[in-house]
DNA sequence: ATCCTGCTGC
DNA sequence: GCAGCTGGAT
């Protein structure tokens, strides 16, 4: 399995991307749930609002009205849902731990950690592995529609594989570090986001065309 | 399989 | 105009 290779060819190409970006742990939370099939660039918006009204705060989000919160992060779409979903994980968080800084600290097994964000409701496995990763550093990788596209096109996946399948193939098949878990997800969305596109791919410029057989480059 | 939603880029 | 977006629940 070539998928250090891989990496070392998205790094070279892209450079380091430094995800999450976000000032604070439970910021990558509030990103999380807010980015659920939403464009970064609308979320942007939403967290911009919240923090206007210095809400990055479990207990602020906790405190405030929800018709407040839904228009607050309106931009992210799907705000009816997602304002509910942000309150069940801020409050899980707060009831169980304090802080989502106080959460990072303590030494719970990563698959206890896991099953407890499932069962909070609008937290799936990508938001899970995703505040695990980047919220609260531990090593999970994080699978998305992305890594889904551009693996299956490459060719190391059928496509079809459930979500845990595909992600134990990336984490057998690479170093357990954390850096590089970060660092390869935020490659993959790069990738995904202006190469590997659903529609149009750029395979022409794509930095692992001689990997793939996807396109139908000339002379390949 | 469908619903939930606003916004960007083409 | 409308496809697509770092999904999840029913």
């Amino acid at each position: 399995m070539e998928l250090l290779k891989i990496y070392h060819l998205l790094l070279s190409h892209f450079g380091y991307q430094n995800w999450w970006p976000a000032e604070t742990r439970y910021e990558v939370v509030i990103g999380a749930v807010l980015t659920q099939n939403t464009s970064w660039k609308n979320v942007e918006k939403a967290i911009e609002n919240l923090k206007k009204e210095n809400l990055i705060d479990e207990r602020k989000i906790l405190e405030i009205d929800t018709e407040k919160l839904k228009k607050l992060i309106k931009p992210a779409g799907f705000y009816n849902i997602k304002a509910e979903r942000l309150k069940n994980i801020t409050h899980h968080i707060v009831k169980n731990y304090g802080s989502t800084e106080n959460l990072a600290k303590l030494p719970i097994k990563l698959e206890d950690l896991r099953k407890e964000l499932l069962n909070v409701k609008g937290i799936g496995k990508e938001t899970a592995d995703s505040i695990l990763l980047y919220a609260l550093d531990r090593p999970i990788f994080v699978v998305d529609a992305y890594t889904k596209r551009i693996f299956s096109r490459l060719g190391v996946i059928e496509g079809g594989e459930e979500y845990d399948e595909i992600r134990h193939i990336f984490e057998e098949n690479l170093p357990k570090d954390l850096k590089i878990y970060k660092e390869y997800h935020a490659l993959i969305v790069e990738l995904g986001k202006h190469y590997c596109k659903k529609r149009n791919p750029a395979c022409e410029k794509c930095p692992l065309s001689d990997l793939c057989d996807y396109s139908c480059l000339p002379y390949k």
